[in-house]
DNA sequence: AAGCTATTTGGTTATTTTGCCAAATAGACA
DNA sequence: TGTCTATTTGGCAAAATAACCAAATAGCTT
């Protein structure tokens, strides 16, 4: 029999929406692109080859997730990273990947 | 006009098939509880509220993405965390969700 | 106001995921 | 061997997701 010590279920919920959000090869990529700096919307469609209104919707999961922050400007929205745990956890899991071969 | 760098696409999905398969809560739970220790599959079982073969398929899909391993030993399988990058990112993020309320 | 640009929203379809039940597997033990 | 017990696998239905197109919005600029 083992002692486990759970978290409230509301906060893991929290936690698996940030995971989830972060899961899809677009929006890593565009979050990844996000720590180098806010780019606007423009900038980061080009990076994924999705139409213009996929990138919106998946920008929107971001930002549902807290993840990335968006502000209009004239007529772009610039969006930046609001999520700065990101450095740390991704050399790490990039060690893990190597390790691993991939 | 802003100058990106991007990484390799095959890696970029490798990320995100571990952000996915974390992005579920009973996985969630289950990999958080596995941070204390390797649990058999009845333990983890117990946490999550899902019919036996649920969680045996959640399981896969952790095992998959090389976040856990599973080894047989008698009766039962014993699973235990592969991937170590997470005490300090799940430290980060919710310290981040209690920046945000929730 | 009209027209242009950047972005978002609505709607539809195809695909994927989730969760259950039932059945299969594998190991322990009588 | 037969029968437990723990776990996995197959299959199905319901729900969620992802992508596109078309249309709406919002802020320039003339």
């Amino acid at each position: 029999m083992t002692k486990i010590l759970l978290i409230p279920k509301r906060r893991n919920k929290a936690r698996a929406e940030v995971f989830k959000a972060l899961g899809h090869p677009a929006r890593l990529t565009m979050v990844d692109a996000l720590r180098s700096g806010d780019k606007c919307v423009c900038d980061l469609r080009d990076l994924v080859d999705l139409d213009m209104s996929t990138v919106s919707k998946h920008l929107s999961v971001l930002k549902a997730a807290g993840i990335v922050s968006g502000r209009k400007q004239g007529n772009w929205v610039w969006y930046g990273l609001e999520l700065n745990c990101l450095d740390n956890f991704i050399g790490c899991l990039d060690g893990f990947l190597d390790s691993r071969n991939t």
